[in-house]
Parts: C-alpha cells; sequence; structure tokens
DNA sequence: GCGCGCTACTAGCGCGCTCTAGTTCGAGTA
DNA sequence: TACTCGAACTAGAGCGCGCTAGTAGCGCGC
C-alpha cells in the first residue's frame, strides 16, 4: 500500500480511501491509484483490514458437506450477503470434523454472524453460541436459544403428502423418522396427527432412521424382512428427507418391488436429486432459494440492530407430485 | 488478550506464548493463562494473528457447489491439511459466482495457496494464478501454466470401461462428452483410442455434453428422436461423468428403454449419486480421498520449498462394475 | 481584505496479535 | 564465590490497514 502511495504520488491514507470507494479523492487522482496498484500487482489484505475497521462484514456459513440441500441453500446466500454487502465465509462439518470446529473455524476468522445450516449439535452449545454472536438456524428449531430461525412449515408440507397418498387410497401409511436430523420432530409429529385426522391411528408407524440414503436401505431391508416374515409391506412411505427415500426405492426396487405400483414413496426437500430418479420422486419442495435470503437478511438485521429479538421466518412448502406416488395397491377406499 | 494477561499477572507475550503452545511457559502459569482465558472468554483473533505473523496458514479451496464429487473431496481434504497444521478456508463457484471471484475472496483472505477442485477457467487465469500464488488444479490439466496438477488416469479408467463393454459384446459404444469439464478432453481421446483398439473405429461416435445431468437427459432424447427416425439405439453409452449419466438413465427409463438389458449405461467419478440408483450405476471410481491428500501435500510442499516445481499426480482409477452394465442385445460377438 | 465553506489531501494512532531481543532468577559448575 | 546457563518471563516494535483530526488551497460573498 506504501508502494502504491509513493509510485502514485500520494499518501497512505487516500489509496485507503480509493479503495474503500470512499467519497475524498479527485477522479483523475482516483484512477492513477487504481492503475498503479494493477501494475504493483496491489490488492487490500482482508485480514488488515477487518482488523484495523473493527468489523468484518463477513457472514460465516456452516453446512453438512454431502447435504445437498445445503448446497442449494448456499448458492441463495451468497448473492443476497453480496446485496447486502458482506462477504461470505463457508466451513463444512464432515465426519471427523465436528460443527463446533467447524464454527469455532469462523468465528476465529471473525464472522459477525453464523449462519447454521440443519445444525445437529446441542442445544446448549447453540444457545451459547447465540449469547456469544448472532447465529440463525436454518431448518432446525432450537427451543429457548437466542438463534434466529428459518424453516418451512414442516407440517404443512407433511400434510400435503399425507393428504395426496390418502386420496390415492393409501391407508397402510409409514413414516421413516429422521431421528436427530432438522425437521424431524416437527414431521413425525404432523405424520401422527394426519394418521389420526384420516382415520388411520391405528395404522400409524414410526420406523427409526435419520436423513442418509444408508438409512432407508436398511428401512427397506427391514420392510422385506417382514413381508417375507407375514407382514404385509405398506403401501406407501412417507421418508424423512430425500436422501432417505432414494436409498429406500434402491432397496426396494433391487428386490423386485415397483415402485409406485407395489409402493409410493414421498421424500421431503425436493434436493436436486428428486428429479433424478427415473420415475422422478414425489417430494415435499422447501424453497431454498427464499430461505437463504431469510437466514442471510436475519443475520444482518441483527448486526446492524444488535438488541433485537431474534425472529422466526416459517415458508411454505410445497408438495411436488412426481413419479413415486401412485394409487394403492388395494384401489381407492375412502376412509 | 491484555485483559488476560492482567487477570492472570502476566505479561501479553506470556499469554500469546501459552496459546500458540510455544515451549516458555512454566506448567502452571499455563494452566492459570488458560483457566482465565476460558473465564473471560477470550478467544485469539485470527485477522490479527495472520497479520502479525505474516502467514496465514491458510489453504482456500475454491469448489462447485452442486458437483458432488467435490464435495467428496472436500471430505478429504480438511483431515489432511489439519495433520499438516493447515487451516482451510471454502469458497464455492455458483451460478452468478464465478470461479474468479470466488478465488479472488480466498486470497484477500490471505490464504496462502489456493486448491481449485475441477476449474473451468481460462488456462491464462490460471496461469496467472499460479504465477501469484501457489496453485492445485485437482482434476483438470492446465498444459503450461505453473500449477501442481492432480487427477486420476482418465485413460486408464476409460479404458477399463470400455474393454468391460466390448468383453459384454457391445459394439455400438457411444461417449457423451464433457465439454470442457475437468478430464473431458482425455476421456474422449481414450474413448477414440479404445474404439480404434477394438476395431471400432467405424462405430464411434462423440456427442458434445457437459458435465450435468441436463446435458444426460438432452441425449437420452435425443437418442431416442434419432432412434425413432430409423437409426438404431447404440447399445452402450459412456457418459462424460456420473451426473450425466444419471440424466441419461432417466430420460431413457421414462422412455420405456429397459437399462441394461436395451441398452448400458457407464458413468465417471463414483461419486456418492452412483449407489443412489437402484440399479446401481456402473462407473469409475476415482479415489477422492487419495486426491485430496495430494492436493493439499503439494500446496504445503510448494509453500514451504518456494522455488521447488509444480508437479503432477496421476491416481489409477479403477471401474465399478454395477447394475447399468450388462451384456449387450446382440449377444456377445468378439470382435 | 477577511472569513467562510468546500474539496483534496495527509499525519499518525491503534486494531489484536507475533516475534525479536532482551531481563531476571535460581540451579549447576569450576 | 564467581561464573554460566537455561527456563520463565517481558518490553516494545511492527504486521497492513481504517479512521479521526487535521492542513492546504481555492472560489465565494460581503
Amino acid at each position: 500500500m506504501a508502494d502504491v502511495a509513493e509510485k502514485a504520488g500520494v499518501s497512505r491514507a487516500l489509496v485507503s480511501i480509493v479503495f474503500r470507494n470512499q467519497a475524498g479523492a479527485g477522479q483523475e487522482t482516483r484512477e492513477r491509484v487504481l492503475r498503479v496498484a494493477d501494475e504493483i500487482g496491489y490488492r487490500p489484505d482482508n485480514a488488515a483490514r477487518l482488523l484495523a475497521r473493527g468489523r468484518s462484514r463477513t457472514l460465516g456459513v456452516m453446512f453438512t458437506v454431502q447435504q445437498t440441500f445445503h448446497t442449494d441453500l448456499i448458492t441463495g446466500i451468497y448473492p443476497e450477503a453480496e446485496r447486502l454487502g458482506y462477504d461470505v465465509l463457508l466451513s463444512g462439518a464432515t465426519h471427523g470434523r465436528s460443527e463446533a470446529k467447524a464454527v469455532e473455524a469462523l468465528l476465529s476468522h471473525r464472522c459477525e454472524a453464523v449462519i447454521l445450516l440443519g445444525p445437529d449439535a446441542e442445544p446448549a452449545f447453540l444457545d451459547e453460541l447465540g449469547q456469544r454472536t448472532v447465529a440463525v438456524s436454518v431448518s432446525r428449531r432450537v427451543p429457548r436459544a437466542r438463534v434466529d430461525f428459518v424453516h418451512s412449515a414442516e407440517g404443512k408440507g407433511v400434510r400435503q403428502a399425507m393428504d395426496h397418498l390418502v386420496e390415492l387410497g393409501h391407508r397402510r401409511i409409514v413414516h421413516i423418522d429422521g431421528g436427530r436430523g432438522p425437521g424431524s420432530a416437527e414431521r413425525r409429529r404432523a405424520y401422527r396427527a394426519a394418521m389420526r385426522r384420516h382415520g388411520l391411528e391405528a395404522e400409524a408407524r414410526v420406523i427409526p432412521g435419520h436423513h442418509t440414503e444408508e438409512s432407508g436401505v436398511e428401512t427397506g431391508r427391514l420392510l422385506l424382512a417382514e413381508r417375507d416374515g407375514g407382514r404385509p409391506l405398506p403401501t406407501a412411505v412417507l421418508a424423512g428427507n430425500d436422501r432417505c427415500a432414494m436409498g429406500l426405492l434402491m432397496a426396494l426396487t433391487r428386490a423386485g418391488v415397483e415402485v409406485p405400483r407395489d409402493l409410493s414413496v414421498v421424500g421431503y426437500d425436493d434436493s436436486h436429486l428428486s428429479h433424478l430418479m427415473p420415475i422422478g420422486l414425489t417430494t415435499v419442495r422447501q424453497d431454498a432459494l427464499l430461505m437463504a435470503e431469510h437466514a442471510v437478511r436475519f443475520a444482518v438485521e441483527r448486526l446492524e440492530e444488535r438488541d433485537r429479538e431474534p425472529r422466526e421466518a416459517v415458508l411454505d412448502p410445497k408438495l411436488v407430485v412426481r413419479g413415486t406416488s401412485g394409487p394403492a395397491p388395494e384401489g381407492p377406499c375412502p376412509a
């Protein structure tokens, strides 16, 4: 920077002004400074910048690598953050790199706020984080923590899916649970409520699982084993999310079960996996772009107005009917 | 930091020593400092740290959101970087956020080296980047640029796939090209060579495409239209990558073409999509973990020994036979 | 001629840390 | 006793910027 200043015949402060696009520099000087900087190959150093100005204007995003829905969200986070003048830093939680570690990395890089995509951490951890900094949780509700929250109305999504299935004549509808996964608890509750509402309480069954393909495969195996033991297959399965649904489909199709003729499957997320299936996965769409925008806006607004209370955004999901759901094997029989 | 120092009754320098785990502090003092820091809630500020020590020990990783293979790579990058004492910063290229922008973000955050996952940028850009900093390209060869390079032996992978198909009796084998995608040129070349080697030169056909599901779908439509126009379907397709293969499968299966009975499909990458298909995608596996480790090691070693020449690592891929490849419809007929 | 306001610019402190070059002190050695 | 030496600790400069408070110069109205 000093070099640029000298070569352009101005002071460092002036160079600083030019690079911050601040008023107080003549047009001519401005151009000269930029030209010289380009020649020398000077680019402002972010670390020093952050240090000097106290604020980093950087949002940290923690996500789970492999979760395709998260990449959809990230795609939406970048432009919205840029629009509001914020930088974005990504930190992935993976096998062997815990969420805590990922978040720690973000904080030590001076992120002013953290956006957590489908966090799986302890509520206590999240609350503490919320006290320490501005935090937004996407997809996972954290009851009493000081954390903004963006999610889709899980209940509504599940209800739409269930109504769709019941309308198709399904009665033996099973739900694969998402365990501690984001949204699972709400989905499970909504499933139970829907079964009750349709008078299918006796048929209700929640199979424990989680939001991975493996879980779907396992459940598939379980159901097949039960069938071989005499218990009939369910006619429809509401999976915990798309990945789980995909695993289930794989296991069933391999065993000769035809979807949707023998059994219907509904996923959740409408991650870009959904339309990959040859027949297309019927699923509940969450508007990732909109969720991302809300998350960013919440973070930024809490940043600019520090004592503001955390808020909650609930977006309406929408059932997307594709090829994996069809009439119940027994044919329609209105309950 | 000053607060911690004061409260612990030591100098700031000593606190610094403790937090850097450096020799020069008594065991007792060390514990006291850490305890006080914890009480106050002090955590060292990375920006200041970087600034002060001149080196950031941070690797930047540019990846393409949505590319599942990249997430596989990232999973491998984190632990290896940590092992070598480096921090990792992620920056995604998405729709509307160019690779240049993503890289710029990394550099301005003081990354010492950049690892580019399947970069799609101009060779000139990459070369310039290589001059400016330590850069490693994964999957994409950059002819004369000052950039390390990690990839799998595309030729070998394609050859294995082609041998597999020919062995199954296929002769009309089509290749969907990956356009400018990483590895495409090599794969195309190897496909042509394999066809020639098997005396199928006359049957060789490369359909332009790229590494996305959409491209696969389009090609599927094209082939079906051609069939309806009288030109027979190929008996096997070697797709540019897994995503393309998935799209193709979707299009074909929807139209009633049965895989692998009517047509075999082979992908490339063995991204975690591959085992999702009900019947499992036959594909060429690239060892993401190993590639990630090499990339990190290259970057670090060039960092520690600055005048070292860029290197190239070529890893052997392996054909993974799953359900989408089977005997040619006409039955085996050794060429 | 004077003060006024305005634009274009500058000096220099401080952000939170690391690091070099010390100082202090007690144990070991001749 | 006089010294060396290493371990434990400290003072203070400096990393590359942003920012506040200021100065220089100029046209303006009275």
